[in-house]
This record gives C-alpha cells, structure tokens and sequence, in this order.
DNA sequence: CTATTTACATATTGACATAGTAGGTAAATA
DNA sequence: TATTTACCTACTATGTCAATATGTAAATAG
C-alpha cells in the first residue's frame, strides 16, 4: 500500500506543477489548497529537496518550485524516493538478506514479474500527465 | 507490500498442490518442507480453512487438502482472502470513509488504473501456473 | 536594524499492524 | 488408552505510519 509520504508527495509535485510560472510557492499555499498539515508536508517536502526534485528559498517571497518541466518527472523516480525502492514482497526489497530459498521458491517469478508490471506502469506516467483541468 | 500472511498462504497451498493425491497431509510436513513455523502457519491454514480453499481432518492419518484441483484457484482470490482488498491507496480500500476531495483529486484515477493492473495480474494468474518441476 | 515570513532541522508520540510465540482443547485413529 | 493431528484463545515484541512539538536559520520589507 502507498503511504501518505509517496501520496502526499506526488500532491505537492502536481500543485507546484500547476502553479509553475508564479514564481516560489509557499508550502503553506500547497499545504490549504491540498487539505494536508503544512507541518507534516514538511517532511515531505524535504526529501523532494535531498533528491532533487524541487528547491526552496527561504524568506518572504520564497517557497518552492520545480527544478525541471513537468514532463519530464516521471511518477515511478517520485514514488520509489518517497517509499522505497518498488518490492512486492521482502525478499526483493533492495538491502534484503538473500533467501536462501530463491532458487526453488514457486513464488518468486511471480513476485519479479508483479515488480517489473509496477514500474513499467509507474515510470510510463508523467507528472504532465497528472495535471488537473485548471 | 504482500505480508508473510499471503506469500505463506500461497506456499501452502502450492505444497498441498504439488502432493495432491497423497492423502491428507499434516502440517506439520508443510512447515518442514517449507522452513516455516508450524505455529504460525496455525493461523494462516484456519483461514484458508473459513475461506473454503482446503479442508483438514483430524487426528491420525488427519492434515489438510486442497477442495479444488489446482486449476480452479486463482492467485488474486487466495492474495485477497488473506491480506484483504487489492487497494493500492487507504482511499480506494474497502470500508474507506469516502475522500470528500475524490471528485477533483488529480491523482485518484491513477490509483484506480493500478488497482485495475494488480487485480488483473493476480486473477489471471491460476495455483496450477505455480506448480515446481517437481 | 527590527519584525515578519519563509524554509529547514530534531525529537517525540500515539495508534496500529506485523510476525510471530505460548499454552491449551477437541477430534480421530492405532 | 496413547498418540497424532487439527483447532482455539490469548499474548507480545518490534516496527512503521502519520503526525505533532519545538525549535533554528535565512531572506526580505519596512
């Protein structure tokens, strides 16, 4: 199951998207017009930072913006930095302990294959691709 | 993330798969086979048990088999049984209080979509599709 | 240079789920 | 009657999620 994190963030990648143009925007406008806590979008918004995605200014008139086109983020780099590299199940989460089992468990080609479906759909979508009517 | 709860479900039901025709067979011989604690496959059988997917017996020569032939389970059925409603978001699970932003939140039908690829995946796929070499 | 606005940082918390374990009872067979 | 098996209830350690609380630092407006 997506988190809030992967959620939430992906919400704030798309306000910022559809507000490209206005300069910096305050979290504390993403934070209203999404209905989530500004302090809890805080977190969130930090990692879009460390990873690139995004960069802020502090200050009056600072905020946040994109640091490249909307189309060019895809879903899929959004989601696996907010939650985790995509694993179905532990045995193939990167950093995993190796299962002793892998060569003969009956199960695992269709973890792999269920994997592979998951980022093959989530890197095919675009943060444009997302962006509301308005 | 799939839990030990489904991916153990799946394996059991694989094993008494894979020795159908033997009888009734004890849970004890699954755990052994399959390195996992008969305690707590304790749990996981007695769902499989109220879900109608096998039936046991008790006392000697008492264990569980398969009410079906291998064929007729589907993966997504047994997955869903055990770790409830494919739901990729806490929005779209089952027994969700209602998203008052479900009308114009931009990311919805993309959970949708990938709500709609998982249960695809998992009900096409049938237990005699995971059946060993063996 | 002071007040205000904003980003940025660390620690803590309550609630809940996961992945089991412990210790039994009931049923069937040898 | 002893043994084997399923079946049942309760408990627990650990970890994650979804925040909140309480700051500090930076930039601008006046």
């Amino acid at each position: 199951m997506i988190t809030t994190k992967g959620r939430y963030a992906l919400r704030v990648m798309i306000d910022l998207a559809e507000h490209e143009g206005e300069g910096h925007i305050p979290l504390k406008d993403v934070a209203e017009r999404q209905g989530i806590s500004k302090k809890y979008l805080e977190i969130i918004v930090r990692e879009l930072v460390n990873a690139g995605f995004i960069t802020g200014v502090s200050g009056k008139g600072g905020g946040y913006r994109l640091c490249r086109s909307p189309g060019e983020y895809t879903v899929g780099e959004i989601l696996e930095r907010m939650e985790g590299p995509i694993a179905s199940v532990a045995c193939l989460a990167s950093g995993a302990a190796p299962c002793p089992r892998a060569s003969d468990c009956a199960t695992l080609p269709l973890w792999e294959e269920y994997d592979r479906l998951t980022r093959d759909f989530f890197y095919g979508k675009r943060l444009s691709g997302l962006l509301g009517k308005g």
